[in-house]
DNA sequence: TAGATTGTTAATCGATTAACAATC
DNA sequence: TAGATTGTTAATCGATTAACAATC
């Protein structure tokens, strides 16, 4: 099944409210509920639900339970996803911050840097140095990774990647980097984003345009 | 005029690569250049100048330094604009080492933390306690900011940016965040952004959704 | 039962793409 | 001129929203 970007982030929230939902003992949700909580519809909440024959009940809405384990199923979120940052810089910093990342069965098994200094193979994640990327990558297995490195080496550490095995990133790089077709790329441009901001107030559109799922 | 937020990123990006372009002595782009550096089509380029009434040459394309002006004005990237970020995280450093903020017009002129140990009024820029938010913000008339908090304080931050004048904000706190209409909130969940691609990998969908401009 | 809520179909909306005339 | 490229209109595509029957 071909799904929207958009559709997934969707599912991840509603994972995510139920869970936090969950935590204060609530038992059943109604896509009234979802909506409110993620600023999104009824409608869409359901809509989104019967792509995957995700079903409730008419009267008594989604029992809470039921509804989280079809979503872990469904994401993917029984099973662990491994993750290394290429970049050991403030972003990688920050995203192990993010924390919870364990929680949701993703771990960042290492880091890579250029920089002798930032290498710190005894760390938990190790910190190793790029040429180490290619034989833990493909000894590891790992799939999934992070481009937190300068944006004129980006392309290069993202080959090198792509020939280690990883499947797709998240790319911080603000670069339009170029892969197999096969090939999952998610671009994050921190400062576009905020720059797009900064537009939207200096020409402050009245019927604002107040809500991103970015 | 009401603007797609992914068409305003995509007039940052064109933009992007004509300074690029610009700095390697380059004098005229085509539709086609544009679309290939960024991995959209010649047929979105146009349209988009289109929409703004920006026109180039049937034969010769686009003049580089008239694009780029025009698209400076548009962007309003010929003003400066002010930003604070709360919270002095790991995020914020990262944001601050983005660099090329200040040649974008774009200053960070506080940050702003709970922790007194992180504060340093002497610092270039200013971090300053959570307490002094509300005055420098209505004095300096700083209307943009960064959420760079955890997410449970995230809301109380956010009311306190609203009542001292910010007008939009790019938030990086996990959670849904309530505002008036007319205020700008762009989400930046960067631990979701990272699951989707993982689910992608897992379910490794075969003609893939390879490119997202996010 | 009456009222509330789901699940789905159809309508709408908006963005992207295709087609092509204009013209340098 | 012939060929290449723009600018725009129409077609397509996909996602969101509205409407509403089903039913607990």
């Amino acid at each position: 099944m071909r799904l929207a970007k958009q559709t997934i982030l969707r599912l991840f929230q509603y994972r995510e409210f139920l869970i936090l939902a969950k935590s204060i003992g609530i038992k059943n949700v109604y896509s009234d509920t979802l909506a409110e909580a993620l600023g999104s519809s009824a409608t869409q909440v359901r809509k989104d639900f019967s792509l995957f024959g995700i079903t409730g009940n008419k009267r008594a809405g989604y029992q809470l339970d039921d509804l989280l384990s079809q979503l872990n199923e469904l994401l993917g979120k029984n099973e662990k996803q491994k993750v290394i940052i290429a970049g050991a810089g403030n972003l990688a910093k920050a995203l192990m911050q993010y924390e919870g990342f364990k929680k949701e069965g993703i771990e960042i098994v290492a880091l890579f840097d250029n920089d002798p200094v930032k290498c710190d193979p005894q760390n938990d994640p190790p910190i190793l140095p790029i040429e180490d990327l290619y034989n833990f990558v493909s000894e590891k297995q790992v799939e999934l990774g992070v481009i937190a490195v300068p944006y004129y080496v980006a392309q290069q550490i993202l080959d090198l990647m792509i020939v280690a095995g990883i499947k797709g990133v998240l790319n911080f790089a603000p670069i339009y980097l170029k892969a197999p077709k096969d090939f999952f790329i998610n671009d994050m441009n921190l400062r576009l984003e905020l720059e797009t901001v900064a537009y939207l107030i200096k020409t402050r559109t009245k019927a604002g345009v107040h809500k991103e799922s970015s």
